[in-house]
RNA sequence: UGUCCCGUGGUGUAAUUGGCAACACGUCUGAUUCUGGAUCAGAAGAGUUCAGGUUCGAGACCUGACGGGACAACCA
């Protein structure tokens, strides 16, 4: 008995990646002290998205929950490039989802004395040396994947000369393109990336950190890895794309290492999602041509973007707990980082009012000038979080789409000759609407409603079918409701094999939507405040919103099945 | 034509390291509901790319095919 229980509990766990199995074994056998430290490497290039949350969530994660430390590193090795307005974009978006790297807060830049000085250590050693051939011809003598490639002419030159050639080429005794330093592997290898790739290269331009002290700058393969080994990173966690420099790394690390420590490269998938695209560059894109507002476009799935739209640091980490880790290249459909939101949201959020599409509907058997204030549930998941008042009178408005002239079968909402429920406040029978001629829009809707039926009361045993969400029209409060969808139609933008992805992009998916009618405790909504408008979705205050003219982003419908009906 | 990685319901992941495939999302029923939300109960859906082999026994191991991905920036 005792043993099945046993056995349930264990199956709620949930399972561990194939990397945390790797973390564990590792940890237990004695490795570096027992210990574990990672670090989130980014490069300063653009706005982190939910891809680099995937690995934030690892590379933090990981360390928190098995005692160690995580760094945060700017791989800042390319001043062309990079820009301090990134890194003060990045150390936020770490920070709102939750993640702390205390004081270890490091450059790659910090490590160009180390890393030159191991460049002419290895160029002592004879296993680097100074090209002085032209990009394009270098990399023709590259080969292919399934050609060697040919040795430079430069390939043997002495070491003396090359100590000198290097030392010139960081004076800036030479033009930008016309040396570089290559490491000295084998250009037969069937890993390109052995086939002496470049280390340095000289740049002129101006580097956010260091200045104009340098005048070449190490490449990613050449400082990435010795980073990590500089910093005593113990687990060195990234995407699948480099997996093939892994032997590289480990070359650099056999010549740098003075004992038996080195960081282990482990590779993940990363983060694909339907119906958007993950490419920074592609990204910065849409954000130069217009095509969206900003980086933190709602639509966007940038982290300030999903901040935007509504999105919780909690949402993102729940969402990326659910997909894991593995080495498949993987899609992931949207529709379980909603669920996310909305499981999130749900509990969290206030129920409110607000109507999109507004029409009138007067009660004609209530009296004139009267008010009502009707008590409604902030939140039905959650009892602490109270409840509060709502004016009602004669006249409310409902969603366009809550009424049908002619009901269409399951319709359980308002049309001629019957009943619904204003939630909170009565029920009301539709006895006739008012038409535009021209138009043949609905513009009025009139009902009478029944007294003995008032929420809370209990007169009367009336039941209804469709319970309806309303504001009181004299009481309302006017908003501007962004509707976002889809960024593109196509499922995987980035995979498919269409030559211009804008081709792809959804034409609808922002829809602007001003005169909708919200209930007056709105008014003094902040930008970031999160709401549940009642049988829509969830709302989120914008930062465009300001007291007197508020703003909303849908951040997500609420399921309709009622719509799913009609499909 | 090369090297490396990978191949489990529609999607994403599991399977205590060899013991007759589990979970989540999605889909579909039904119950319930003053949100057509949430909740609850249930259903359909893979025999693990294929073919051999090892084994009493394979999704796991071996071999080979097939399929997908990565790699040829003075980017990261």
């Amino acid at each position: 008995m005792n043993d099945e229980i046993l056995k349930e509990k264990e199956e709620l766990k949930p399972s561990i990646s194939f990397i945390e199995q790797f973390i564990i074994e590792d940890l237990k056998a004695g490795k570096n002290e027992g210990k574990i430290i990672t670090r989130f490497p980014p490069e300063p290039n653009g706005y982190l998205h939910i891809g680099h949350a995937k690995a934030i969530c690892l590379d933090f994660g990981m360390a928190q929950k098995h005692g160690g430390k995580c760094n945060l590193r700017f791989d800042d090795t390319n001043p062309v490039k990079e820009d301090v307005e990134y890194i003060d974009s990045i150390k936020e978006d770490i920070h709102w989802l939750g993640f702390d790297w205390e004081d270890r807060e490091y450059y790659a830049s910090d490590y160009f004395g180390n890393l030159y000085n191991f460049a002419i250590e290895l160029i002592q050693k004879g296993l680097a040396y100074v090209d002085d051939q032209p990009a394009d011809l270098i990399s023709s003598q590259k080969g292919t994947p399934s050609q060697p490639g040919i040795e430079s002419p430069f390939r043997d030159r002495m070491a003396d000369l090359n100590i000198e050639l290097f030392g010139r080429m960081n004076k800036g005794e030479f033009e930008e393109g016309s040396h570089v330093l290559r490491a000295k592997v084998d250009m037969n290898s069937p890993n390109m990336h052995m086939r002496d790739p470049i280390i340095y290269r000289i740049i002129k331009s101006p580097h956010h950190r260091t200045g104009s002290k340098w005048n070449v700058y190490p490449m990613y393969d050449f400082a990435h890895g010795q980073s990590d080994y500089f910093e005593g990173v113990t687990h060195s966690l990234c995407t699948l794309e480099f997996e093939v420099h892994r032997p590289l790394y480990d070359w650099f690390i056999d010549h740098l290492k003075t004992d038996d420590y080195r960081p282990r490269q482990i590779e993940f998938n990363r983060l694909n999602l339907t119906y958007t695209m993950m490419s920074k560059r592609k990204l910065l894109e849409l954000v130069q041509e217009g095509k969206v507002s900003g980086w933190d476009d709602p639509r966007m799935p940038t982290l300030c973007g999903l901040r935007r739209r509504g999105y919780t640091p909690e949402s993102i980490k729940r969402f990326v707990d659910l997909i894991g880790y593995t080495k498949v290249e993987a899609i992931n459909d949207v529709s379980l980082l909603e669920h996310a939101i909305r499981e999130d949201l749900n509990i969290r959020s206030p129920r409110v009012f607000g109507v999109l599409n507004p029409l009138k509907v007067i009660i004609t058997n209530y009296e004139e000038g009267k008010v009502e204030n009707v008590e409604l549930i902030n939140n039905p998941e959650d009892e602490k979080m109270g409840k509060r008042l709502v004016p009602f009178c004669r006249e409310v408005y409902i969603e366009q789409d809550d009424f049908l002239e002619i009901p269409l079968h399951k319709f359980f909402r308002l049309a001629p000759g019957m009943e619904v429920r204003l939630k909170g406040a009565y029920i009301i029978k539709c006895e006739g609407f008012k038409k535009n001629e021209s138009t043949g829009a609905v513009e009025e809707v009139y009902c009478t409603y029944d007294p003995d039926t008032r929420s809370g009361g209990n007169i009367s045993e009336k039941k209804v079918k469709g319970t309806l969400h309303w504001v009181s029209a004299r009481h309302a409060v006017d908003a501007e409701v962004r509707l976002y969808d889809r960024l593109f139609n196509h499922e995987d933008p980035a995979g498919s094999k269409c030559d211009d992805y804008r081709t792809l992009l959804n034409p609808d998916s922002l829809k602007v939507l001003t005169g909708c009618k919200v209930e007056p405790s709105l008014g003094s909504a902040k930008p970031l405040d999160k709401f549940q408008f009642q049988r829509l979705g969830y709302f989120c205050v914008d930062y465009d919103s300001k007291p007197a003219k508020l703003v909303f982003n849908r951040t997500v419908q609420l399921k309709d099945t009622w719509a799913k009906l009609n499909k």
